[in-house]
DNA sequence: CCCGGAACCTGAAGGC
DNA sequence: TGCCTTCAGGTTCCGG
């Protein structure tokens, strides 16, 4: 499931090779996923634009290309963004761009939740982002901020894109693990100091997953098709009925918001 | 504003 | 073995 380390991934393994690159047509099997303009409008626009440059926000990523308009992408559950023209008869694979040196981009998404915009200004797509939690300018007192604005459960509130961009189900376990914090906790209850504990906790678990390429726990790959490793660093993280790392108490997993919050009963108190 | 639930999807996993 | 149900989860939308 890419989430910010996943996305952040793949923007700099694409960068690389694909910058300077220029669309020679598209290929769509799964047309639902272009969200606008239409299917056939996307097709005849996207065909011979030019790739600037290529970045994350959140979960998005963003090809800026040279006329301007950018080309967004989102891969929500399944989806992955690969290289190896093998993909081409992938059953999953379901969206093809063809570029100028012959080679393809393959979005292939089991799942077909994936989506696709081709817009004239990338921010009516992901404009309503909240910060980027690896900004410089993004500081604990920032978070202690928003923090009092919300009294549901942490968990949730992480996984709020509003709150903060590119994190989910994944990475809030491992950062409320990281900060011994209890998943329900009511996110206004929340002392300076476990603001500033979670702060360091967000930013020291993405970090250290993007060293380790992501985590390919379900259908996520690298571009190269090589999986990442962050998913061997989880401590909490899709280890329901495994020993905690730290203290050895076996990890529970409970619904909050029709999700899976994983967390140590020991080391993460709900008080 | 807040919250819960459904919808979108399909492979995997569990029950009988 | 095999059919059937449920689950997973990001985002959006809808109803209370």
């Amino acid at each position: 499931m890419p989430e910010l380390p996943e996305v952040e991934t793949m923007k700099r393994d694409l960068s690389s090779m694909m910058v300077g690159r220029c669309f020679t047509g598209v290929t769509l099997h799964w047309p639902r996923a272009v969200q606008t303009p239409s299917p056939e409008e996307f097709c005849n626009r996207l065909q011979g634009l030019c790739i600037k440059e290529i970045d994350r926000r959140g979960k998005y990523l963003i090809f800026r290309l040279a006329n301007g308009e950018a080309l967004v992408l989102h891969f929500r559950m399944s989806g992955s963004l690969l290289l190896d023209s093998r993909n081409a008869s992938d059953p999953y694979t379901r969206n093809t761009f063809h570029v100028d040196n012959g080679a393809g981009l393959y979005f292939r998404d089991p799942r077909k939740l994936g989506l696709i915009w081709l817009v004239p200004d990338e921010n009516t797509v992901v404009g309503k982002l909240g910060p980027e939690p690896l900004d410089p300018a993004f500081t604990a007192a920032d978070l202690g901020e928003w923090s009092k604005r919300y009294s549901a459960p942490i968990k949730a509130v992480l996984c709020d894109q509003r709150f903060l961009a590119g994190i989910g189900n994944m990475y809030a376990d491992e950062a409320l693990f990281a900060a011994s914090l209890h998943p329900l906790r009511a996110t206004n209850s929340l002392s300076a100091d476990e603001v500033d504990r979670l702060y360091r906790a967000i930013r020291r678990v993405l970090e250290e997953a993007i060293g380790n390429y992501g985590a390919s726990i379900n259908d996520y790959s690298r571009p190269n098709g090589e999986p990442g490793t962050a998913q061997s660093m989880f401590k909490a993280a899709h280890r329901v009925g495994k020993p905690c790392p730290v203290c050895g108490t076996i990890i529970e997993r409970i619904p909050i918001r029709q999700r899976g919050a994983y967390f140590c009963p020991n080391c993460q108190r709900n008080s």
